[in-house]
DNA sequence: CGCATTTGACCCGCGC
DNA sequence: GCGCGGGTCAAATGCG
């Protein structure tokens, strides 16, 4: 059973923020087959949660929105692109690693500089067969102490991680 | 010795 | 049609 990031003390939610957002509850859930951080940090985390939230977590336009610590704001937009944007999610955590271990096997298969930054993004592959879920890991571009890591995909097993659980 | 990572090359879509 | 930015591949490398 995958578990509920509500459930989880490293993962703070707020739902205030969310009530003017087009978002319902449910997509929480859907997010919640997710990895969620076990980030093995105590560190507040702050999440994006949009199926371009990779886009606009670079145009800086979710993360604009200042929210205190231990907090989390969502957004979800309808707007998908075609090809395999089902399904992003982008977690904005605070850490000096970023190597943050969510409980799946991840293989590393490229990186690029981002343009702008001297930050380098890295792509992961999921190990598991059949499952293509990959995900991207950078820098956050004004504040480096900040790791934005984007998943894209759903799993089609269960986190190791759950497992334990 | 096996395997994950590395890193430049390649590829593709998009904007000019 | 071309150039650029972003994403992926794959051969070589390094590590356990």
């Amino acid at each position: 059973m995958a578990m509920n990031p509500l459930q989880n003390p490293s993962f703070f939610l707020d739902y205030h923020q969310f009530q003017d957002s087009s978002f319902s509850f449910m997509d929480l859930f859907d997010v919640s087959s997710y990895p969620l951080p076990n980030f093995g940090l105590e560190a507040e985390t702050m999440a994006s949660l949009s199926t371009e939230a990779r886009t606009e977590a670079e145009r800086g336009s979710m993360k604009a929105t200042s929210i205190d610590n231990n907090s989390m704001q969502v957004e979800k937009r309808k707007k998908e692109r075609g090809v395999g944007c089902n399904n992003r999610v982008a977690f904005r955590t605070k850490s000096v690693l970023e190597i943050l271990d969510d409980g799946f096997k991840w293989r590393k298969y490229g990186k690029k500089s981002v343009k702008n930054t001297s930050h380098l993004r890295n792509y992961y592959k999921c190990l598991n067969g059949g499952c293509g879920v990959k995900k991207r890991v950078e820098r956050d571009r004004d504040d480096s102490s900040y790791v934005i890591t984007t998943y894209e995909g759903i799993h089609n097993h269960a986190s190791p991680f759950f497992d334990m659980v």
